[in-house]
DNA sequence: GCCGGAGTCTCCTGTGGGGGAGAGTTCCGG
DNA sequence: CCGGAACTCTCCCCCACAGGAGACTCCGGC
């Protein structure tokens, strides 16, 4: 029979792995050639090595890398079903995974409307991230939202920009933000403080303000782009996913503004809101 | 604020994009920083540009490639919701179509028992591929199907190793195979020809035997492993796969001897089984 | 002004092959 | 034995970043 000396080209046939595949394979020395002619560079495949070909293309076909596929090989040439088992059993895992992040995917796209807003509203789903520790400057104040922060900003600011505090080198190391001291929702006497990261020596001279250094850790966290006005719904949608998933508070919230709203058109302002959460406390949960 | 002149650590923590990417992104043109020191090289970003920095990140949770992010968010500048619709319709079906995809593998992989099977056996699915023309040299015989192969096929060697065909420079270019010409089922008066590819001038002595070329084309192929006596499973799994598919045969079916049984043990003889099938025809029915 | 640590830079390698260029080989019929 | 067709070879670039090395830069505190 003509078992032997089997091209490339015709091996690829059989195999229904690609040239450029088998190449690749001969490189990493998983699928070696028989024979390789040396002056030529011609590689000869033989019968015998049809089944490792066809084994390589199935184990392919599942998604098996070719580490793995050349683990399994292993393991099948020696016997050991457990190694397989637990293999497979490891792709079976990945498999499910990845579908059904794909179908969270495809629920999203599913609803057009929502897509479009997606893109166009820059909308995004809450995450967990790990913040920095931050030294900041901070005013403290009570009373109705927005009408706190309006007031609690020129003062922070007057006292930032001071020419004592100039001259003393301070300067601002990252946006604004405002922290909701309350652990509860309050609609007219809420307790916040407005604040900016910060470096250098400070004078003070209001009794209301204070420099300390926020903690670093995980937190949630969501970017919300429009209005100041949308922030409300925002934080609801924040709450809810963290009501959701079980995630414990562990600080005050924040919520940074990260573009200058006498800058950018208020339809384009952002705004990050995030909450420092205890991931010990999540895990004994599940 | 300090809005302007983020570095690339920052804003990589605000939109959630990594350093790699942003660097990566900036190459390609998809988010250029505001500001690069031409002397130190760094990259400074501005408030301005978290929002297509979120929007990037959001599209690349979705699985789009750059160059469709890069399309979108040009549509989405200049209000062109066709193109994003069309795009977004595109992934979708992109994504349900991987879905599937995987769900076939995690079926598979469900069966432990038959993917240790996979892996034992060298099992594999049939595949529609492309064969190209063989020109063959085959003999003709009629009667039940092992014992027919076992008479057809010596004399088929003894014409092709003759030495007046040795001499012509006759020369076997590919494994023996059986054709089975009839285009029903027969136990015991079926058509068959054992036949080999070949190549050079060819002296026929027996009227029984004929030289002529098979036509290439798409065929349905599945590669069984094991003895021959495994050989009619083999086909009823291919047939069933034909039946349900819808395919249309168009032709005679080819059994290929892989290996050779004089050299390979009997549980590793691979043999290829093909189904020539009309494409035209398949495509009608839907 | 100086120093250390943190941040950033570019460049290289890796993934799992696909696509193609340009050159060399083999094969087959005449 | 010859010539063209088909086959095969080795490079090189591509994807969409991740990881790491080694060097440079920046910044804050003293």
């Amino acid at each position: 029979m003509a078992g032997d000396q089997i091209p490339i080209g015709r091996f690829s046939l059989i195999t229904r792995l690609s040239q450029k595949a088998l190449r690749f394979y001969d490189e990493r020395g998983l699928l070696v050639p028989q024979v390789k002619d040396i002056c030529t560079g011609y590689r000869y495949y033989t019968g015998a090595q049809i089944a490792r070909g066809v084994s390589i293309k199935t184990l392919c076909t599942l998604g098996f890398s070719p580490a793995e596929i050349g683990d399994l090989l292993s393991a099948k040439e020696g016997r050991d079903t457990d190694t397989i088992r637990t293999l497979f059993a490891r792709r079976r895992q990945e498999i499910r995974s990845e579908v059904s992040r794909l179908q969270q995917i495809e629920a999203i796209l599913a609803d057009e409307d929502a897509s479009l807003e997606l893109i166009y509203m820059s909308l995004n789903e809450p995450l967990v991230k790990e913040i920095p520790p931050q030294r900041i400057i901070a005013k403290k104040g009570t009373g109705p939202y927005g009408e706190t922060i309006s007031r609690l900003m020129p003062a922070l600011c007057g006292q930032i920009f001071s020419e004592e505090n100039q001259r003393t080198g301070l300067k601002v190391t990252g946006p604004f933000m405002t922290l909701y001291l309350d652990n509860e929702y309050r609609e007219k006497d809420a307790t916040m403080e407005c604040a900016a990261p910060i470096t250098g020596r400070v004078v003070l001279t209001d009794a209301e303000m204070d420099v300390r250094t926020l903690p670093g850790g995980k937190c949630l966290s969501l970017i919300h782009k429009g209005s100041y006005s949308g922030l409300q719904a925002a934080w609801s949608r924040i709450e809810a996913y963290a009501e959701e998933r079980g995630f414990v508070g562990n600080g005050a919230c924040r919520e940074i503004y990260l573009t200058d709203p006498n800058v950018v058109a208020e339809s384009e302002l952002l705004t990050e809101l995030q909450i420092p959460i205890d991931m010990d406390a999540l895990r004994q949960q599940h």
